[in-house]
RNA sequence: GCGCCUUUAGCUCAGUGGUAGAGCGUUCGAUUCACAUUCGAAAGGCCGUAGGUUCGAUCCCUACAAGGCGCACCA
């Protein structure tokens, strides 16, 4: 009772319920105590599970992580309390190159460089900086309330994970579905190691355009440095201008030599972009690779002018050539400057287009350009895998929250490409597969292969690139419940809810969809579940860079985990990006406050209870018992429905401006008159409404509702006897009590 | 180029085919009685613009404008 005669402190409360029920065992499924079926045949058990989003071990946790621990902690002790078996299984992220990108800048910052360092002491440093991490942020989680099963937690490069990881690799190979070619990569050269499309971020630039005289032809390019590489020149069928050159060859004075090239045509070039006429040069442009693949008969093979760190290399295809000596070495855009000059003067520079604007691809995470190099890697056929994707969307097996992103995942889907998942970093799961050291054939196995089919040699190497991790946590969901014949799984795969931030819908909610799919041949989760990114007060995107990341546990230090999680959800509708604000936790900090006032005037006012005394309930109380079991039904389907920003919203003001200041105040006069019958309905009245409202508000606000349960039950227990309460209260947590 | 979203009170956002809602902020007032992390009251909106459907539109449809975002091989 001390307690209470002082405002609410969370800091007092918190860590210790959290330790409550972290030894009371509820947050795994096994313990709950679910009520038997009453007719085993037509009554199942009820599961409910989510898989969480695994946080990346590299550094800790943001807002965007208590935003996403808020929710899924609400629908799982909302259906935990509805009687479900409810499992949330919690993880930890490898992160792959995400983490090596971190990594290597701490290694920057200390002088070294990961290019320095043996695979084998790479790999260690990083995993013990991912292990350090991955201990505070559990510790984190477990400061916002998550009430998940520690017992499963999983880590992505778990031996169990990396070896089933590897299986679906040798599996998709064996179908077809996974192949190794020879084809453009997004080649970052900081980071040396190629990226997936998704990994390449498009700004605009504007960069002078060349036109530049190749024989009787003008032509426009920004590259101007890739000309060396030059294999054709690409016109338009139809284009009248050069019909006459089409299938001849031209000869062109370059700035090493002379040298004859092809004429061809092909549809993608557009006759209205400058001249008409493009240079064609497979090896460091998208386009023209496409263009030598449909004319592969016509025209020689690519020639690499640039090499993997963004240098021109032209000895190696023009050895004993003085001129190329000139150029060889230079960085790109020195070597298009004096390319340039050099046209210049020999007259073969038409004129340039300053104000040239175009898009060109970025690394994501450096934001250096990257350069298309031609290179093996291994693929993976998208189309069948996005085909099925579809469908399951289609045929309503997975619903999105809120359903816009049906529409734009269906359009990335339709345009999909394949799917480059090898990566030229340590820090990942290794490509299952070894190449002859004799004729480079390639093996795809877990273990070193004896014999080259091909060669028969007998050495080999393993491939040194890992997966994108990606292609690993899109199997995530069904590889954590133990897939293919653990009890997890079969009791709670397909799980019910995903829910992350639309950030990541193509990165992972579209992958884990096409492999689950694939390999399970069922649909991972029933609903997605997309929540926005947290933003400041200005709408901008927190980030490091920007200085404005607001970390939650302060936050959580001075309001409270609950009036935390409360600014996160409240006004806050999936999909659309929260902002963030102080003043917000701010006022939810006062609420619970005022929860625990109204609670302390109930604690006073029952002190001196008769428990002789039957309520008699007046006609007043009575129309307030009708509007709470009114709101109850309207919160239920509202918890039903996902809209967790309408519950928590109405609760709150039903709470405040209903139950406190109009309940209470209107019981106030008959709790001091001299009425004993009335006084003991009052405070039935009051402690029925209040267990009710506790339970609704308990998976928003979890912590200061089972406090005050606890000081609740152990005082009520006789009472509640009349108002139909469970008995052994006192034994209880709200945790499972029955909503 | 293809596509998605937003536009409602000073700010951040809900919402519904039938004369507009919340939180914060603002203004005025109260207050030894659970709570100043309080209570009461008030001001404040042609629900982006123009058409259409409808007995009736902030809500449905079309166009436009402004803003945001995603995808994309135009050199």
């Amino acid at each position: 009772m001390d307690k209470f005669n002082k405002p609410y402190d969370p800091k007092e409360t918190e860590e210790k319920i959290y330790k409550i029920w972290e030894k009371s065992g509820y947050f795994n499924p096994d313990n709950l105590p679910v009520a038997k079926p009453k007719n085993s045949k037509t009554k199942k058990i009820k599961n409910f599970c989510i898989i969480m989003p695994p946080p990346n071990a590299n550094g800790s946790l943001h807002l965007g992580h208590a935003l996403m621990l808020a929710l899924e902690d609400i629908m799982i002790r909302y259906k935990r309390m509805s009687g479900f078996k409810t499992l949330w299984l919690p993880g930890a992220d490898h992160a792959g190159f995400e983490t090596q990108v971190v990594y290597e800048k701490k290694l920057e910052k200390e002088g070294r460089s990961r290019f320095q360092i043996s695979r084998e002491q790479l790999w260690q440093e990083i995993w013990d900086f991912t292990q350090a991490n991955k201990a505070t942020m559990e510790n984190q989680i477990r400061r916002l309330g998550a009430s998940c099963d520690w017992s499963r937690e999983k880590f992505t490069l778990d031996n169990d994970i990396i070896s089933k990881t590897q299986d679906t690799f040798i599996q998709m190979y064996d179908e077809g579905l996974v192949y190794r070619g020879k084809r453009l990569v997004n080649w970052c050269i900081k980071h040396q190691t190629g990226l997936s499309d998704l990994e390449v971020k498009h700004e605009e630039r504007k960069d002078p355009l060349y036109y530049i005289k190749y024989g009787p032809i003008t032509l426009a390019t920004v590259r101007l440095e890739t000309k060396f590489g030059d294999t054709a020149i690409a016109v338009h069928p139809k284009d009248e201008r050069y019909k006459k050159f089409v299938g001849k060859e031209i000869e062109i004075e370059t700035l090493i030599g002379k040298t004859k090239i092809k004429v061809i045509a092909d549809n993608a070039v557009d006759p209205d972009f400058g001249t008409g006429a493009v240079k064609v040069t497979p090896a460091h442009d998208p386009t023209d690779f496409e263009i030598w693949q449909r004319h592969k008969d016509e025209i020689s093979a690519p020639i690499e002018v640039i090499d993997q760190f963004g240098k021109m290399n032209l000895i190696e295809h023009f050895p004993n050539n003085e001129e190329v000596k000139k150029y060889h070495g230079l960085k790109i855009l020195e070597a298009r400057k004096i390319i340039a000059e050099e046209m210049e003067k020999r007259g073969l520079l038409f004129k340039v287009d300053n104000e040239y604007k175009h898009n060109v691809g970025l690394c994501y995470k450096c934001s250096n350009i990257l350069e298309p190099r031609l290179m093996p890697q291994w693929f993976v056929k998208m189309e069948p895998l996005a085909k099925e994707a579809v469908n399951a969307v289609k045929k309503n097996e997975i619903k999105f929250i809120p359903e816009r992103f049906k529409k734009i995942y269906f359009h990335w889907l339709k345009n999909i490409r394949d799917w480059n998942i090898s990566r030229q970093i340590v820090w990942g799961i290794q490509i299952p597969a070894w190449f002859c050291e004799n004729c480079n054939e390639a093996v795809v196995s877990k273990k070193k292969p004896l014999e080259c089919k091909k060669c028969r040699h007998k050495d080999f190497y393993q491939d040194p690139d890992v997966f994108d991790t990606w292609f690993s946590s899109g199997q995530w969901p069904f590889f954590v419940l133990g897939y293919p014949d653990a009890k997890n799984y079969k009791n709670f795969y397909p799980t019910s809810v995903m829910e992350t931030g639309w950030d990541i819908l193509f990165f992972w909610v579209a992958r884990m969809i096409m492999l689950g799919l694939y390999k399970t041949k069922k649909a991972p989760f029933q609903y997605v579940y997309l929540h926005g990114l947290v933003r400041d007060q200005d709408k901008k995107k927190m980030s490091k860079s920007k200085g404005n990341v607001i970390d939650p546990l302060g936050i959580v230090n001075e309001y409270g985990a609950d009036a935390l999680r409360m600014a996160l959800i409240i006004g806050n509708t999936p999909g659309n990006d929260p902002v963030f604000s102080e003043d917000k936790v701010r006022g939810y900090r006062n609420f619970a406050n005022k929860i625990w006032q109204a609670t302390r005037f109930i604690l006073i006012n029952s002190e001196d209870f008769n428990e002789n005394i039957k309520p008699k309930f007046s006609a007043l109380d009575k129309k307030r018992f009708k509007e709470l079991a009114d709101l109850k039904k309207e919160i239920t389907k509202l918890m039903e429905s996902y809209k967790f920003y309408t519950a928590a919203e109405k609760l709150y003001h039903y709470f405040w401006h209903t139950f406190a200041d109009k309940i209470i105040e209107e019981n106030k006069s008959r709790l001091n008159g001299e009425n004993k019958n009335d006084r003991a309905a009052a405070q039935a009245l009051l402690v029925t409404i209040f267990n009710d409202l506790i339970k609704m508000l308990h998976p928003f606000m979890p912590f200061i509702t089972e406090e005050i349960y606890g000081h609740l039950s152990i005082k009520d227990k006789p009472r509640r006897r009349g108002v139909g309460a469970p008995t052994e209260a006192s034994e209880k947590l709200l945790i499972i009590e029955k909503w």
